[in-house]
DNA sequence: CTGAATCCTATGCGATACTG
DNA sequence: CAGTATCGCATAGGATTCAG
């Protein structure tokens, strides 16, 4: 795979660099993007702008709090547009920014990765449950 | 971008599905290599087999129980082998799987964006802090 | 050298109630 | 509608010690 040298490569890089945490792009992207809720926020918006509570509906089993936190953080850092219409009630439309729209291609990748190959993951983890 | 499109489509796709968990291919690897570690050491091992100890050595802050743990759990999900010298004193080595190295790819995608745009993302950040 | 076991702390995250 | 505030639990994860 030629991937796989491509990485191990960047690693041993990093490596040399000393790995500092504050440098690192991946280990910065990791911390922010890493959680539960992120990369699900941005493919919910990779669809087109929506709403506060419309993104909640979409993510059935967030709280109101978490999607805030995410969505404040998003925007932070320039992944995502938030727009206040001062109308009573207020409307909030959340948008990716150039950005993010650029992040929707490798998020893609692992999207489809994981759709591949889950069945391959299930059957590895039924094989060491069998074994147990 | 086409990529932000495809992606779109594929959400509205989970969303009509219900978003069950356990069905849901990308909650899953989410909820296993969405952690601090998991990436880090797949990259780690994109450069080759490595022992125990080699990878404490490369991820420089990673304890040795999480090491393990993580370890442990990728391995359980068919993505990294694990091959024990029974010798004294006994030597470890892991190494990835086929579904491991077919992993790299979607992960270098993860690594270069955030390369490329690091810069931005700061850039954001820094924005912010100073509207403040 | 490669772990397993135990202890402890920080914090991610949900639930609920309240506000403009 | 779109949040904020407060509470509380469950878990991630580091430090340390023990074992084969």
């Amino acid at each position: 795979m030629d991937a796989r040298v491509a990485l191990g490569a960047k690693f041993e890089n990093w490596l040399a660099l000393g790995f500092d945490d504050a440098r690192c792009p991946v280990r910065n992207l990791l911390d922010q993007i890493g959680d539960r809720w992120s990369m699900l926020v941005l493919a919910a918006l990779a669809g087109g702008a929506k709403r506060f509570s419309t993104l909640a509906r979409a993510l059935p089993d967030i709280s109101k709090r978490m999607l805030t936190q995410t969505l404040r953080r998003l925007e932070a850092d320039g992944l995502v547009h938030r727009d206040v219409q001062p109308t009573v009630p207020p409307s909030v439309t959340y948008s990716l920014t150039s950005l993010g729209e650029s992040f929707a291609a490798p998020l893609l990748g692992l999207v489809e990765w994981a759709e591949a190959n889950f069945a391959a993951v299930l059957e590895a983890r039924a094989r060491r449950a069998q074994a147990a």
